[in-house]
DNA sequence: AACCAACACAACCGCTGTGTC
DNA sequence: AGACACAGCGGTTGTGTTGGT
């Protein structure tokens, strides 16, 4: 079948064409996203080689890291400030992109939600729920939460507990909320607010830079000590605080401290000969 | 070993904002 | 002022991986 030269290619992208588009930017920058495929560089869309350029290709990158306590505590308090803000809630992020924050925070509330459903309904496969809201906070390292999720099962392991909105910190955001057999929770209806999860205390270690920042997200006007920032004059890499970032950088993060399987492509290395002031 | 659910991540889609002519 | 193209954003979906049974 002929014909096919307009056909726009979609899916995953192969390592020859992010070469591409990272030639593109070398030459072009990071605009005129439209002309690769005008150009006939690649069959994608200018949009797709943006994405694909922001989410994966763009130097400084925390690829397949998980999030930090750090970093999960900022989204949790943006979120909140901001709201679904994800393109803003990331320029405080740095290595991270809006996608990796949306991803974030859509899984987490998934996975609240699917418990929060399945303390609603009694049932002996409750403990398994149980079990996993302790991972929640575990993986989170929050050792209070630990602590009072401990204490907890001890005593009193059934699920109803579990949500128990002292526990949880959902105050009455939670208890407003009525769980019963015939009014589950849907994910839409559950617009989860999170709970204050308190800052750490002298057990785990932040850097002082991490210990300002977070001391400014309790001050709602600490925004202010950043001036009018948007996320468009923020996209601009230069401006942003990469090389001195808010937090100590998690440097085995960076494009893909975790080993990501067979990507032949090494960005950090294209990127090596980039003039420094291209982003 | 096979199956399944949950998860993480990448990419697409639709919409909106902005700049240019 | 209006039309158009482009860039950017947020929501959603698809897919591969992982861990439990």
């Amino acid at each position: 079948m002929d014909g096919k030269r307009e056909e726009i290619r979609k899916g995953p992208w192969k390592a020859e064409e992010d070469e591409v588009l990272i030639n593109h930017v070398k030459q072009y920058g990071p605009r005129d996203w439209s002309s690769i495929r005008s150009k006939g560089l690649l069959q994608r869309t200018g949009k797709s080689g943006r994405l694909r350029w922001v989410n994966k290709l763009r130097p400084n990158l925390k690829n397949g890291c998980k999030f930090s306590l750090e970093e999960e505590r900022i989204v949790i308090e943006l979120q909140a400030q901001f709201g679904n803000k994800w393109a803003r809630i990331a320029t405080y992020l740095p290595g991270r992109t809006d996608n990796d924050v949306k991803n974030f925070w859509s899984s987490r509330q998934k996975r609240l939600a699917r418990i929060l459903q399945n303390s609603a309904t009694p049932s002996p496969s409750n403990s398994k729920s149980h079990k996993v809201v302790k991972e929640i906070f575990e993986t989170s390292e929050d050792q209070k939460f630990k602590a009072i999720m401990e204490e907890e099962s001890s005593s009193k392991a059934q699920l109803p507990d579990m949500v128990n909105p002292k526990l949880l910190h959902f105050g009455a955001n939670y208890s407003d909320l009525q769980l019963t057999e015939d009014n589950p929770y849907t994910e839409s209806q559950l617009q989860i607010h999170f709970p204050q999860i308190p800052y750490p205390q002298q057990d785990l270690t932040f850097s002082p830079e991490s210990q300002e920042l977070l001391a400014t997200l309790e001050d709602p006007y600490f925004l202010d000590v950043f001036g009018p920032v948007d996320a468009p004059e923020l996209s601009n890499e230069a401006q942003l605080p990469v090389e001195q970032p808010f937090f100590k950088p998690e440097t085995s993060c960076m494009n893909g401290g975790k080993e990501r399987s067979d990507k032949s492509v090494n960005s950090e290395a294209l990127f090596e000969d980039f003039p420094t002031d291209m982003f």
